[in-house]
DNA sequence: ACCATTCCCGACTCTTTTAGTCAAGAATCG
DNA sequence: CGATTCTTGACTAAAAGAGTCGGGAATGGT
C-alpha cells in the first residue's frame, strides 16, 4: 500500500464531484485546472472510477461528470480499489518463500502482523467518506494538526 | 508504504534473532537458509540495520550477527526505518500541485486524510516488538485469522 | 447535416524504484 | 597462515509508476 498518484487525484477528483453533487456535470479539463492534475491523466482515473460504477459521465457539449451516488455514500477504499486495485495486497505470495511453506520456516509468526495491518488501513479507508472529506477543515501542510496530538494521546489499542 | 521485500525480510531474520537471542552469533548464511531470504541479499539488509544500531556483528571463524538490545526494545517500526527510511512519506509533496500551493487549490481538506493514516500505521509499527512477533502464534497463510473477526465486531474508532 | 464539445480507450514512452547479484577487501579466530 | 565471516560499493535486470498521444465515438446546438 503506497499512496500512489493515482490515488492521490482520484481522491482530489471525487472530493471535486462531491462539492459539485447536485449540480450540473463537469468535463474532466476543468477538474483538472482545479485539482491540478496533469490533463491527460484526469480522463484515465475517471474512466476507471466510472468502471467502478462512482461516478457516470455525459458526453457532449455540456457534458462532464457526477458522482453516481451521494457522498455519503462513496468511501475512500471504494475509490482506491477503484484506481489501484486491493487496498492492501497479501505480502504473505510475494517473495522468497512465502506462499507454500508460507510459515517461513519457522512457523508464520509475521504473516498476522502484516494482515493485521491490513485490516487496520482498510478499516480506515472504508470508515472515511467523500462527504467527510468534503466537510473536512483544510489544514497548513507541515503544519502539526490537531488530532495527532489527541491521537497520541488516547489509550494505545491493543495489537496483540 | 508498501511491504517491500527488504521489510518483509527484515522482518524475518530480526525475528529469527529475536529467538537466537542470548546464544551465539548467528552467520548471515545461516539465516538465509532458515528463512528463505536470498543468500547475498541477506547480508546487506543486515548492514541496514546493523547502522541503525538494530544488531551488531562479530567477523571470524564463530561470528555472525546478534540484536544489540533485547527483543522488547525493538519495535517494527525501527526495523522498517532502518531498511526503507520512512515509514509513511510525506504525501503532500509529492505530486502535481502539492507542497507549495498544497491546498489543491480549494482548501486542503485531503492531506489530513493521509497525514491520520500515516499516523495510524506509524503508531501500530510502533507498538509491536519484536519479542510480540516471536511470540505469536503461527497462523495459516490464508485462514481467516481469529483477529479480524474481533477487529471487525470492535466499536469502530471515529476518525474525524 | 454539420460542427464543436466531450468522453472513450488502448498503446506507448520515460523514469524511478525494487530486487537481487557480484566481486574485491578487511577483520578475526584458531 | 588460512579459513571463516562480515563490509561495501557497483552493477544489472525487471517491474511499477507517472504521464503522453492520437484516433474514435457519442451528444448537443444551430
Amino acid at each position: 500500500m503506497r499512496i500512489t498518484s493515482s490515488i492521490e487525484y482520484a481522491t482530489r477528483l471525487m472530493t471535486a464531484l462531491a462539492r459539485a453533487h447536485g449540480g450540473a456535470p463537469v468535463p474532466a479539463e476543468r477538474l483538472s485546472e482545479s485539482d491540478n492534475v496533469p490533463t491527460d491523466y484526469v480522463s484515465q482515473i475517471l474512466l476507471k472510477l466510472k468502471r467502478a460504477g462512482l461516478v457516470s459521465s455525459q458526453r457532449g457539449s455540456s457534458g462532464g461528470y457526477v458522482l453516481s451516488r451521494a457522498p455519503e455514500q462513496i468511501t475512500l477504499a471504494q475509490v482506491v480499489r477503484a484506481v489501484d486495485g486491493d487496498v492492501f495486497e497479501d505480502v504473505c505470495e510475494k517473495y522468497h518463500g512465502g506462499a507454500k511453506d508460507c510459515r517461513h520456516q519457522d512457523g508464520c509468526s509475521i504473516s498476522p502482523v502484516w494482515q493485521k495491518l491490513g485490516a487496520l488501513v482498510t478499516g480506515y479507508f472504508e470508515g472515511v467518506t467523500l462527504a467527510a472529506i468534503a466537510a473536512e477543515a483544510p489544514a497548513a501542510c507541515g503544519a502539526e494538526p490537531k488530532w495527532l496530538a489527541a491521537l497520541a494521546a488516547e489509550p494505545q489499542r491493543r495489537t496483540t
